[in-house]
DNA sequence: GAGCACTGC
């Protein structure tokens, strides 16, 4: 048995997997020849060693603590799966979403629904009639194949700290709708609560679970059609299980429990705002409180107290399972309760009782689940520092003389300078070690990363190696690091926060929240027990904040706002806010809807807004786009493409590490920079991108451009043009690419999206914003970075500050157009 | 001369 975890958690069988497990058995072949995988590829030898138990490779030599390794397939482990681990691994191997078959649609033949029926009954029987798959045959062998799986999970479901408690759990949603679930990491909760929901009486539709990351709804969805014995998404119309994400929807007419994102929902709910397809909306990971799970629970909470009060135009019930890893069921309990509460005595009150009934609180359910975690012994510092990562070192090489392997440590920092100022001293201080010593090997890990970098975490600890992986909070939520037995956290993390008044959003390292370090100190328990060494004194940690601010309260509302009036909420200052934003924030991305056009005097949506609501980019982005369909402009194409462009996560450009590498990079990208500034080289880059037909790949290998970035822009362009089209923005025929682009009509839209970010040119050569006056400075990483001869104006589609304001991706624009724009935007 | 982490019709 392998007691590395990717492998257990597919096992799928698919191609990928199959690469992937094969480039590991070589790895560990090559036991302690070196770290690098690539170094063997091609050479693929044989593979019958496949089950070697690890010890076997491992010589006894070696110091280890196998009385306390947890079994291999420990389905507490399974669960952690949804963090991303293995399907992140292969998913960005690829370097975009898995290509689903194509999605049938096809109507039900009368037959299928009758099995779906006796199962319903049965939910133990065989389907006795098998499928007809899309290439025929195989489909008997295939269905064997699944019942085997799913009865040899069975024991390992029943196994988790979940399983008891899922009578009780039944019990408690058919007397109330609302139940609120507290389940530890490791408590299985993510993918048995629907399970245990799908044969009640009540569940005549389908189940919705949310997930914050499109990684965990697809891994969540394979791990319990496998668990159900049922195909998987899209393979099959009759899959009860399915998955939607963006780019990728893979539920079906019988899909009984989805995963989908918290966007995806949100999206579902503007369409069908009493959710009529839903017998059950499961909301899971709400501690994370991002702003869509925000944003759903105030939905529901309408929903629900309108169905309980007998308006709501469902026909069948609707259950509300809200689940979360920390224990703040209280908050949440008094949030659905003040909901029903504040029905009985008309909604038209707007203030919000301020004692809630016992009677009304009891019809919201709750219930506990125990996790599965190994105890973590926590270490602090008897006196405060300020060279954090000077007393990692110190700690990282403690742990390495002290502890015996295997365990490697977790190290959190705040960001990718950190790492890599850390990662030079381990490297240096390891190489001095003496010889006898096991080996060290620092891996950094941030999103930055290239992918490649960021997958040797997964692989197989070398021979006599303790990994130390230098991480940010990345580490924290989205990407679950095996092996680690020890933890070190520097008690701090990079925050974005928005400042509406300046339009300014503001990154900086900040004091991390006590449930941020819990869940850090947490990372170490997850095989075996650990240690914690917090870089701070127990004072430091006492003093911290209880919770991580929700991201709602720090981050812009506009586009929160413009969805919540598309779903038809007019009064937005009296939605039921989990916490609610300051009158203030709210009153500015109001406001700032209303510049860019989206609403009426009196604040209600316009047709514009409803446009620019259905476009999957922010306010501002939509409305340069609908800005481009302006007949004076008209330039829908190339604005389309530069919005693709800006709206992906990461960067088309990316960073390059050497000095002579860099001029390199600078030379082959020459042909793409434009001296108009960074969109109309974005616009460059993806039309020479997408004119390339032979092998994207290798051109963006010679641009010194990320094919990554690249593909995502292209799935991105390709979903605008369409929901332009839906719009009537856009003719159906084949776009056509334009020859000559107009930069000016480009950039007057541009500038009408973004009319508050511009800047003008002073006598010293600085920037000033022209509405705050606010000095501003052209980031490096823009085009416009270091010209000698200055544009008079700029417009920038990003104001951040790190260690001064930055603009970013800045165009040259002309004085008297930004003056043109602000007189029509805000008549004096 | 610099880059916390996620996500969507």
């Amino acid at each position: 048995m392998s007691k590395t975890q990717p492998e257990v958690i597919h096992g799928g069988g698919d191609i990928q997997n199959t690469d992937h497990k094969r480039g590991k058995k070589r790895k560990r072949k090559g036991g302690d020849a070196g770290v690098d995988l690539r170094k063997g590829a091609g050479k693929v030898t044989k593979f019958d060693d496949e089950e070697q138990p690890i010890e076997e490779i491992i010589p006894s030599t070696v110091p280890t603590t196998s009385t306390e390794t947890p079994k291999p397939a420990d389905p507490g482990q399974l669960v952690h799966a949804k963090y991303g681990e293995a399907p992140n691994a292969e998913q960005r191997l690829k370097g975009h979403q898995p290509k689903q078959p194509e999605k049938q649609t096809g109507k039900q033949p009368n037959h299928v629904r009758d099995e779906r029926e006796k199962q319903k009954e049965q939910p133990k029987k065989v389907p006795s009639r098998p499928w007809k798959t899309a290439n025929g045959g195989q489909s008997t062998y295939q269905s064997h194949h699944l019942i085997k799986k799913r009865d040899e999970l069975l024991p390992k479901r029943k196994a988790l700290p979940i399983w008891p408690q899922a009578d009780s759990i039944r019990q408690r949603l058919r007397e109330n709708n609302v139940l609120v679930l507290t389940g530890e990491t490791g408590s299985g909760k993510s993918t048995q609560v629907p399970q245990f929901l799908q044969s009640e009486d009540w569940c005549i539709k389908t189940i919705a679970i949310t997930q914050p990351r499109r990684v965990a709804a697809i891994s969540l969805a394979r791990r319990v059609s496998e668990e159900m014995g049922s195909l998987f998404g899209a393979q099959s119309p009759t899959a009860k299980v399915g998955y939607s994400v963006r780019f990728d929807n893979a539920a079906g007419p019988n899909t009984k429990i989805k995963f989908l994102t918290e966007g995806m929902l949100l999206q579902e709910m503007l369409r069908d705002p009493e959710m009529k397809q839903y017998s059950a909306v499961v909301v899971d990971e709400v501690h994370e409180r991002s702003v869509n799970v925000d944003l759903i629970l105030g939905f529901l909470r309408n929903l629900i107290s309108k169905i309980e009060s007998g308006k709501g135009g469902r026909k069948h019930p609707l259950k509300v399972v809200v689940m979360s890893a920390t224990a703040d069921v209280e908050g949440l309990v008094n949030f659905f309760a003040e909901g029903l509460e504040q029905d009985q005595k008309a909604l038209e009150t707007s203030s919000v009782p301020k004692t809630i009934s016992q009677a009304t609180r009891d019809r919201i359910s709750t219930c506990f689940v125990e996790g599965r975690q190994f105890p973590v012994k926590t270490t602090y510092l008897p006196e405060p520092t300020l060279d954090w990562v000077e007393c990692a070192l110190k700690i990282i090489f403690q742990i390495h003389y002290k502890e015996p392997l295997p365990g490697d440590v977790l190290v959190f920092l705040t960001g990718q300078d950190k790492i890599e100022a850390l990662e030079k001293l381990v490297n240096d201080y390891a190489a001095a070690m003496d010889t006898g010593m096991p080996k060290l090997l620092a891996l950094p890990l941030f999103a930055a990363l290239p992918q490649q970098a960021q997958q040797r975490i997964f692989q197989p600890t070398p021979y006599r190696t303790r990994k130390v992986i230098l991480a940010t909070n990345i580490a924290e939520t989205s990407v679950t690091v095996p092996g680690v037995r020890f933890v070190i956290d520097c008690g701090k993390s990079k925050i974005k926060q928005y400042r509406s008044n300046l339009g300014l959003e503001s990154l900086l390292a900040k004091p991390i929240s006590k449930s941020a370090a819990i869940q850090r100190q947490g990372r170490a328990g997850r095989e075996a027990p650990g240690q914690c060494y917090r870089l701070y004194t127990e004072n430091d940690f006492k003093a911290l904040e209880e919770r991580t601010m929700p991201e709602i309260l720090r981050c812009d509302l506009s586009q929160s706002l413009l969805t919540m009036k598309a779903r038809g909420v007019n009064d937005v200052l009296h939605f039921p806010f989990l916490d609610q934003p300051p009158r203030e924030t709210l009153g500015k991305a109001l406001m700032q809807l209303f510049h860019l056009g989206a609403l009426n005097e009196d604040g209600t949506i316009n047709d514009l807004g409803i446009k620019m609501a259905k476009l999957p980019v922010t306010p501002m982005l939509a409305r340069i786009i609908v800005e481009a369909t302006n007949p004076e402009f008209d330039c829908l194409l190339d604005v389309v493409d530069i919005i693709s462009a800006l709206s992906t996560e990461d960067s088309i450009f990316f960073n390059i590490a050497t000095e002579e590498k860099r001029e390199q990079a600078e030379e082959a990208r020459r042909n793409l920079y434009r001296r108009e500034g960074d969109h109309m080289t974005f616009l460059a880059t993806v039309q020479q991108y997408a004119e390339e037909q032979t092998d994207r790949k290798a051109w963006c290998e010679r641009h010194f451009v990320s094919h990554r970035a690249m593909q995502s822009v292209m799935n991105i362009r390709k979903q605008l043009r369409q929901q332009c089209i839906q719009l009537k923005l856009l003719s159906s025929e084949a776009p056509t690419s334009n020859s000559t682009p107009n930069t000016d009509a480009i950039l007057a839209c541009i500038l009408r999206g973004f009319v508050s970010n511009t800047a003008r040119l002073c006598p010293d050569g600085s920037y000033k914003t022209f509405f705050r006056n606010q000095l501003v400075a052209v980031h490096p990483s823009s085009v416009m970075h270091g010209r000698k001869i200055k544009a008079e104006a700029i417009v920038f589609s990003e104001f951040l500050f790190t260690n001064k304001s930055y603009a970013k991706k800045v165009s040259a624009v002309q004085m008297n157009w930004v003056e043109d724009v602000m007189k029509e935007v805000v008549p004096m």
